[in-house]
DNA sequence: TCTTGACTTAGAGTTAACTCTAAAATTTAT
DNA sequence: ATAAATTTTAGAGTTAACTCTAAGTCAAGA
């Protein structure tokens, strides 16, 4: 029913260091503590984790998730603040991707320029190609 | 013809401080100095910073883009490892993307499931809606 | 010319997010 | 029962990427 701070950083990929880290940034503030004083996950806290891991892989600063927590905690007189926060969230996330997708185009060019420039042994030769030239406007028109 | 690092911040929203600072880790080797000892920036930096930007907006760290500019520096001999370093972090960048997409799924999730709890003003009862417990399980099946 | 603003360098300081250490306590395996 | 592995805490150390400071030099406008 609960798992130890070692079982919970082979199932998410974390140190123990990092989730201790967590929980002292106010990250985890559900994990138990068993008489002796061992820390005690249960699959609840297992679920914060794949939040925490959601919004971090997307950006979010570990200070914003714990603001999230903390309006969590206060109970259901923010819920409006974390409505907020997600549709904030999830704008920055679609612009992140946005980006990520144009910059995909310029390394996608970078590969074809790179591979013409191999087959010639050749960088500038390659630059001068017709081909490459054409696709040089595409992208960076 | 030439930039001043002042014209260059305000073209490339990065600080002057950063831009020395760039330099100073190798990402700018070509940038001139006048003859009193002023950055004077090219248009052809200006393509370099772009370059940089892009690599470092899609995660790659400063030395990652630093090797590539010593690659670059070293000439035609160095061309297949700059095709592969490219490949490689496509592929990253590709990752990522996916990654986010994935993200962006439970986040909108969180935003309908906050829509119907700011709603009912209940959290425990918006996860309780049938209509909520089905978009749950299609994201986290 | 004077002054104001931009630029120079070297180097110190900051921030976020870990990452590690040490010494002691607890738990698990034999 | 004992050895080995795991966990505890407090706190120090690390890394990347800036960010700022100080003291001096340079450049443009009145």
């Amino acid at each position: 029913m609960g798992y130890s701070i070692g079982e919970v950083a082979k199932k998410t990929g974390l140190t123990t260091h990092t989730l201790r880290y967590y929980e002292k940034e106010g990250l985890l503030p559900f994990v138990r503590k068993s008489g002796s004083g061992l820390r005690v996950f249960s699959d609840n806290d297992l679920g914060w984790l794949a939040m925490i891991e959601c919004l971090k892989d997307t950006g979010m600063p570990l200070k914003g998730i714990k603001q999230y927590i903390d309006w969590f905690s206060a109970g259901d007189a923010t819920l409006s603040q974390r409505l907020e926060m997600f549709k904030n969230h999830k704008a920055k996330v679609q612009e992140q991707i946005k980006q990520y997708q144009n910059n995909l185009k310029k390394i996608d060019f970078k590969i074809k320029l790179y591979e013409k420039a191999v087959e010639l042994g050749n960088l500038d030769q390659a630059i001068q190609d017709p081909a490459i030239e054409e696709l040089r406007q595409k992208i960076y028109k």
